[in-house]
DNA sequence: AATGAATGAGCATTCATTCAT
DNA sequence: AATGAATGAATGCTCATTCAT
């Protein structure tokens, strides 16, 4: 335990770069070391050395641990956000722009989110893990994200119910449940993407797709599943 | 950050017990301190406090701060994974006995870890949220319990999959991946509604199957969702 | 500046004794490190060093620098209020017991003043020089032993003024600042004794007696000086 | 402890001005802070902020934090000594010039001193207090202030002696220990007069006078206190 | 005349761990 | 079966000081 070097070499180090840079290569930094040992484990000699800086110039640009800690998560969970805001309102690559029907904006929306977490996933185990583990003043940040996700699937929910224009059969406590249960498997693939398997972005949006959406839709005729 | 107390008070202390029992206080503590602090936060100091015994005799018994964590995984993976066999192959309460159809004998396994985890939230914790954030040694300790999980959900799609006798829609790939989907929403799952919302075991259950079961059944037909 | 060895060695490392005997080891080596370098200037290692120990021990049983500093300044001021009192109301030596005349009282109480502050210069300097200039929680430490002395010669004062059986000439305003210069005076004369000058407790003593006393009978005669 | 804020804003930041300026306005700061916090205390940062410069320029001008310590001690030691001299030579307002008598010459001085350090509460702090308590190479330059007052107060005393035309009653070491007490006796008033109580100059040298002046009377008549 | 950028070195504090009984 | 006494090794943080412009 312990011991394992945290990956790629430190920064070269290059002398004499103004603040709003040397901020973002801290930020990188930390965003890498703390994803991989954790908050507690993650010392700030190590995120100095990966950053190619002095820790002092740390301190003097972000204040202290805890407020580095912050300004990563803060610094994610806005680029994870905007990154499936772009998913969903724009069509990930050259597809047709402006917003299409609900099940189409849940598919662009979690492309890019696998897309996302796939491509940073140091960023990706910060938010969901690390954050999440380390009491107030971290877990309050990543809350705060996650809830404006959760809003954003349960209106897409809601929508679908209306575009299917059924009764309301779904009470909203149970349109809040099916949101969360979305974005937790959302969460976990991206996990599991990530990690052991390697599944593609767009596989691991079908698979949810496929499996929250039929489900929603039985749901949604008020065929439900009966003990 | 860090003056909140953990909690409950130490146990009284009490001389001279046989050393299983002494074990088993300490594990109690460990897994109340890890789920509450974190890994990397909590002090053998504390632990030894709460479990109303000197430091020295943690060691004496449990070796190091490592195999602490590793003992209390294994003891609480140990009790989950027995919770979920009894809840399915037993009928929670007084239930008829014997296995019955895989819908069911999910809805029972899924009762019976929304149960668990409610009752021992810390233990939850240190599972889902905290070993898995230690890297090595400790991520894999609980992957294993996972994997059984996993697994064991898996066989029970298969085998819907067969008593629907459906021809082989869905490939070997695929259903592990509904699987972990599953399996990671009911982790979410869990988390919520232990914290924010109260939501009793059955409703979390409840709730799951009518996500899971019915997009799953699509699927066992053959309807998919395609973009 | 800052690499003057702090006088004796270490302590010889001596394992294994009871707390309390550690403690005042630990306290004996602080003060003299708080004596001699400024509380700001003094380094935990060199106190634990000088004591003899590891730094972690001090910890454990002083908690901080802060409270370490604290304990420095109470037993001290203790100490030396005990050695004033001793001498005030013993004789210092065989000489006759109980409460003389106020001024064979202030006497007494000059010469175990001096006698004091000469053994323990560290101390002296610690309560005198260090604490005062350390802002609040020190600072308010040392002023409760010295409002303690104040208002005993305050009380030596009037009553020698009620054995004169003058009128009462003398407003409690301005026996209050006679106190304060006359313990003003001692206090320079205790540093000026035991530094530049080497002046013996008695004839510090003796000095201030002639200097202060006969000025105080003056004015209890009702002769001022006047511009 | 530590986050008190040392009162007045930082000087408006204003650019280019003659060096002269400028190295006062940086030992004004320095003289404030220093006397608020002690010399360890203080720091570089906090004085250029609040001189209102970059700290490189406090370097470039004073040199180093020792050198800019002395260069407060010199500026405020040369400031008092003036006034005091201004003082005795002068009469403080409108009062007849030239050198009265010893007692008057006396008066004139202790109404000086006590005015000025009223005047400027930090410098005093920073003459008497902290300097004085940081070792060498301070405690030196301050002693060479207090060493020329004292001989100046001991030349009063002779003065004063010859002027009663008695015997050389008072051997010189016996005069120089009145010297001393006197001194250390209006320090200490000097810091009583400043702090707790609100206490005029006029006062404070009134008090003092009439304490010393008279008790000085008795002993150059021979009248001595004995045990 | 003046400063933004940067660092070496030190310091208080904590923690897992062990020894002697 | 159990503990009071003790420490090596980090770790977060600060500070005086210096370049390069």
């Amino acid at each position: 335990m312990g011991d394992v070097k945290a990956g790629g070499a430190a920064v070269k180090r290059q002398k004499r770069m103004p603040r709003a840079v040397r901020e973002q290569q801290m930020l990188d930094a930390a965003v890498r070391i703390f994803g991989q040992r954790g908050y507690r484990a993650a010392s700030m000699d190590e995120i100095a050395e990966v950053a190619g800086v002095s820790k002092p110039l740390v301190y003097l640009y972000l204040n202290s641990k805890e407020e580095l800690f912050t300004a990563c998560i803060r610094r994610e969970a806005a680029a994870l956000v905007a990154a499936v805001r772009a998913g969903v309102s724009g069509g990930t690559g050259g597809e047709a722009r402006g917003e299409g029907s609900a099940d189409r904006q849940l598919w662009a929306g979690l492309q890019a989110f696998f897309t996302h977490t796939a491509e940073r996933p140091d960023a990706w185990v910060v938010l969901h893990n690390q954050a999440r583990t380390q009491g107030e003043p971290f877990a309050a940040e990543v809350a705060v994200m996650r809830e404006e996700i959760v809003a954003f699937v349960t209106s897409l929910i809601a929508e679908a119910a209306r575009e299917a224009h059924r009764k309301p059969e779904l009470a909203e406590r149970e349109v809040a449940g099916l949101a969360q249960a979305l974005v937790g498997a959302a969460e976990s693939l991206a996990g599991w993407a990530n990690g052991d398997a390697s599944v593609s972005a767009k596989e691991a949006a079908a698979t949810l797709m496929n499996f929250a959406w039929a489900g929603l839709g039985n749901l949604m005729e008020g065929r439900r599943w009966v003990p």
